[in-house]
DNA sequence: CGTATGACGAGCC
DNA sequence: AGGCTCGCCATAC
């Protein structure tokens, strides 16, 4: 088995971290994984996640508190639901205040 | 092996 | 406020 795990499994384990009801961002994901700067290697990770995967992408968003894919999309209705199932709230453009939901 | 791509981020206009 | 540029760097092709 391999000493060192590959950048996927070291970001898909910390998305694993993240408490429900909280979100996390691309660069903070990066940072907590040991890959400080890889912001957009997480985004590619997420993104080719298998559907019935266990990580909780959903609670991953932007640095600017919003969600990085086409408004109105399927994904985005989809992340956007989940997280508003467990309580994280969005203003009327669609962003999340980090302050509040922000995971430390 | 060179080039394009992107679920990012910070900065500038 | 909103949009554009540029740096970033693993992946895809």
């Amino acid at each position: 088995m391999t000493l060192e795990l590959s950048m996927r499994e070291r970001i898909y384990a910390v998305v694993r971290r993240i408490p429900r009801g909280r979100v996390a961002t691309y660069g903070q994901i990066a940072r907590l994984a040991g890959i400080d700067g890889h912001a957009r290697q997480v985004g590619y990770a997420l993104h080719s996640l298998p559907a019935e995967s266990d990580v909780p992408w959903h609670r991953v968003i932007n640095a600017r508190g919003r969600i990085s894919l086409p408004k109105g999309s399927h994904s985005y209705l989809l992340q956007r639901s989940l997280l508003e199932e467990e309580g994280v709230e969005f203003d009327a453009q669609g962003m999340v205040d980090l302050s509040r939901f922000g995971w430390r």
